[in-house]
DNA sequence: TGGAAATAATAGTAATACTACCATATTTTT
DNA sequence: AAAAATATGGTAGTATTACTATTATTTCCA
């Protein structure tokens, strides 16, 4: 089985393929773990060529933007996230299990197990929770999801949905209780590191099992409502 | 009844208040205004400078930068918004009631009555929406939380939870459920005008009610389980 | 009316986000 | 194996951003 396939993105993200030579996979590989060490903000591509022994040039041959390599990251979590629940729900049938099996996949407590990338997927973690708000909170958001940016993450909360609905067909909101769900998946782990008040999770660093504790109480209440 | 004293900003905010001077306030009321239409990455003092015919260097000598002066608008904000669940609840009872009303205000569907300021409402709500993530999604975080710069937006978090624990006081999550629910009031209405399908509601625009029902039912089921 | 403070006007710096150009290396095609 | 195409490196350069500094002028207010 091979896991490349299903989480290759979309090429329209990138000027070139990065999967294809050497400098491109470092520019991921490495990508992931500058933008996770200085944010989104600090990040430049004239750092990441530095560390990478290579030039601003020939980034801007693979990317058009940081804001573009931002959405390749994005995009590669949101289509491995995807993959990972196909093939979890595989054998199940209990739509109330699948919903569990989501949630923990979401919030990142299921461990990733092998597969053949080298990619730091705890960096790219990392990077989901505190940027990806930033991938559409622009004035280009129209621009971009008429590109089908956006799609990948698009298509996984239509997933979700779809498993709320089957859990209870007469749900009236089963796409925002999905979007809720996936936000808050990376609010809430935010918070607890950053903003703890807002939370009632203990500080301890990486507590996810609360999180999903939280998000299955208030799935499973919001659908099985009166 | 004054309300300016309610909303006043933290002053750590500015390096002076910009409420004290006609440059200060032009900075503010035009400032929001203009974020609103470019958005924060294209937002800078010079453009801001040239359209309230005055210098970078002066609007420098009120705020450090744009990310003080994006915590300004969102702390006015919020203190706005705490001020108007204060005053709406003064006189009730029944926390179900009060729940509809916090939702009512947070989805911005409260017709905001007259006060004395003549900030552009409805432009800052939208920076709200559109920015508001902003503030604390930077590696500068824990820096600016411990200037105490996030207080407006933590208290106004607590008394929803706190209101939220009144109806239920078994439920264990209600901080989280009250960031879940400020965060969603933002989000859904962002998904609507943009990404339409991570949400239930027709795109017509300013569908605020329906964030509304989707919110109350979140929260009452959450709350009202087992 | 005199002094303090605020603002304007101008200049300047380092960094960012690119674009352009050319030489060289590598790969692909024939 | 030679020729052609493509990828990369190296260097430069531009416009904009995010500031800081300096001085002159205006406004405030005691």
């Amino acid at each position: 089985m091979n896991l490349q396939i299903s989480i290759q993105p979309n090429l329209k993200l990138a000027l070139r393929d990065p999967e294809a030579s050497a400098l491109g996979r470092k520019i991921i590989r490495e990508g992931i773990v500058l933008m996770c060490q200085l944010g989104y903000e600090q990040f430049t591509f004239k750092k990441l060529a530095e560390a990478i022994d290579s030039t601003e040039a020939s980034i801007y041959r693979y990317f058009e933007n940081k804001h573009r390599l931002l959405l390749y990251f994005l995009t590669w979590y949101w289509n491995y996230v995807e993959y990972q629940c196909t093939v979890s729900m595989h054998n199940l049938n209990d739509p109330a299990v699948k919903i569990k099996k989501i949630i923990e996949i979401l919030t990142g407590g299921l461990p990733s197990w092998a597969d053949t990338s080298d990619i730091d997927k705890s960096a790219l973690q990392d990077i989901v929770i505190a940027e990806s708000s930033k991938a559409y909170l622009t004035k280009e958001v129209d621009d971009i999801n008429s590109k089908q940016l956006f799609k990948p993450y698009k298509d996984l909360c239509h997933h979700i949905a779809i498993v709320f609905s089957e859990y209870n067909p007469k749900y009236a909101y089963p796409h925002s209780l999905a979007s809720t769900v996936v936000e808050t998946a990376q609010f809430q782990p935010f918070f607890m590191a950053h903003l703890p008040s807002l939370t009632d999770f203990g500080g301890e660093k990486g507590n996810t099992r609360k999180v999903s504790e939280y998000l299955e109480s208030l799935v499973f209440a919001a659908l099985s409502a009166r």
